[in-house]
DNA sequence: CCTAGAAATGCTCAATTCGAGCAAAACTGG
DNA sequence: CCAGTTTTGCTCGAATTGAGCATTTCTAGG
């Protein structure tokens, strides 16, 4: 066992580490992410080579190519995940000739305040085109009786031992809330996991060369780019519990109702008004700037404006979102 | 913007990627961390160099070198936060003669039922050598009003603009609990990188090779490694919260008191015993076994076990641990 | 000018959960 | 058999949560 210093020089190999951003903003309610159009048309998340000389940190060098490419100034950055398994890079090494090299991405989460348009390449995309199964906004949505939860079952049948077929049949109970179970929205990294396995979604069947034995779930995205969006949606939405960062994808003055439809988009259901205002002022996040809303359509609203540094002695850390019940 | 694959070779440099263990277990209620001693004679966290062409993936290639190493076989494993600034391999290179190769490195927390005795190098090492600050098992330990308080408040003088000062100080009440303001178990990470910041920790005066100006607190380590062991504090302190990772660091039998220890010594602070066993079996994790501890000095108590797969409907993920208020 | 509709805001109330304490039971060691 | 220690059971007020109804304040359309 040693220390950071290597004893022996190690065999990388060809080693590449690079950055993949997850970019959210919301629009009108509608959490999206900007994606960009991969080499063999398919949709993939922004990519950027990390080059240690040039860069003293990898969030440094993350807002400087996202900003060079797309004229894009990050504002929250937070760091994600290390994706290194071998093959993730197959699917596209087998196009470009680039075969061989292992890529190492480790994923960072941006959020923006405006789904701005962009000059360079690139576009945004509702998250839910990649996860429709996630959004709960209007009830749960049909598919998941109709398709997840039968072929899950018949997934599960496929098992050999009869342990094993319960032990699956528990997991899709817990993850998509079947028969009774609370819907978790912070579990979209083990419901698209779970989907891989049992082959619902593309990519499952894209990285063996296989042909599906039906349709597949939700628009797919290159290499594993879609497992990076389920790990950058389940971080959020675990986030803005206890941390304020809703605020950070909120125009400098917002009604509450604005930010009610902001993290309903996140966390992928509806909330209860008043319950989500007192919560809020109990917390003192927000305070009103006197200004007015008149667009609402019905009686205007109060315009506010996030509190940054100041919040009450005891106050919660993040937004109250309560567990979602069977429904 | 491109996807995965380098549209021009990358300009690495030296680059050399490798996995950083923190490894728990918990003896007597006392939580530990495995160390090793670095060449150069610092406390350091056991580390291992990636083997791309070895291993298919990272989690893959840790539990084989930990393994090799120390003999230990890991149970639960996840990854944590991967680290790559500049400069942090500096203080190792510069003894070794290795300057100038980029070290990134991919930290993982593990988490083992017993501090077994290690056949290799390495040694037990209670957390709190470390981090003195974050037990507050026994009450907010003194050093917090008798030196870090009085230091941060002189640290948020030297600010030049009053705004700064004033922002100072509010980072130091509310990361440290100061002046009525709650404590936060999970803000260990904060806590550390203000004390480097404040230059009250060794390793920041080291980084500068610059004199201290008073004691420094806690033990020191090699490189990085101390932040990278308040990164798992951290985590492992939100996580046991949401999900029922305190029985990895279980044996499979184990008294209700034993696991409220092992909590207590995870989050730091002290738990009412009837409110945790109230919380627990509301949650379904354990079944009694009906069979009997009788070493317990006092009455003995039911051994209970971890119900693996079986927790009820709408049961919460993790331990209620209640927010510390002002004490 | 009046009215229906829409949205914001204010208030209430029962159910649940939380925090904290007291008391009894069951055992060990002298 | 008694003091000490620990487990276990119970209670109770305070705080929080979930959900609904009522009122206010505006716009739009006749």
């Amino acid at each position: 066992m040693t220390t950071d210093q290597p004893a022996a020089p190690i065999a990388a190999g060809p080693l590449v580490v690079g950055l993949n951003a997850v970019i959210f903003a919301v629009e009108n309610g509608e959490p999206k992410v900007l994606v960009t159009e991969g080499a063999d048309g398919q949709t993939a998340l922004p990519f950027g080579p990390f080059d240690p000389a040039a860069h003293r940190t990898f969030e440094i060098g993350l807002r400087e190519w996202v900003r060079t490419q797309t004229g894009f100034e990050l504002g929250y950055v937070e760091q994600l995940y290390t994706f290194g398994d071998k093959g993730r890079e197959a699917p596209l090494a087998a196009l470009t000739g680039s075969a061989g090299a292992r890529v190492i991405s480790v994923g960072y989460l941006g959020l923006a305040p405006e789904a701005r348009a962009l000059p360079g390449a690139g576009r945004w995309e509702p998250w839910s085109r990649f996860f429709p199964w996630e959004d709960h906004r209007e009830g749960r949505p049909d598919m998941i009786s109709v398709i997840i939860e039968p072929r899950l079952r018949s997934w599960a049948d496929e098992a050999a031992a009869p342990g094993r077929r319960a032990a699956r049949v528990e997991r899709a109970r817990t993850t998509f809330g079947l028969d009774g179970a609370p819907w978790n929205e912070e579990r979209a990294l083990d419901r698209y996991e779970l989907l891989y396995e049992a082959g619902l979604v593309a990519e499952a069947w894209r990285d063996q060369t296989l042909q599906p034995d039906g349709s597949q779930l939700g628009a797919s995205m290159a290499s594993d780019h879609r497992r990076i969006l389920a790990t950058a949606i389940s971080r959020l939405r675990g986030k803005i519990k206890y941390r304020p960062v809703a605020f950070e994808l909120m125009p400098t003055e917002f009604t509450l109702s604005q930010l009610q439809k902001v993290v309903e988009g996140l966390a992928g259901f509806a909330l209860h008004k008043q319950n989500f205002r007192r919560a809020l002022d109990r917390a003192g996040f927000v305070e009103g700037t006197g200004r007015l809303e008149p667009k609402t359509g019905g009686r205007p609203a109060e315009l506010h404006r996030f509190r940054r540094e100041s919040a009450p002695r005891g106050a919660a850390l993040g937004l109250a979102i309560p567990r979602l019940k069977d429904h």
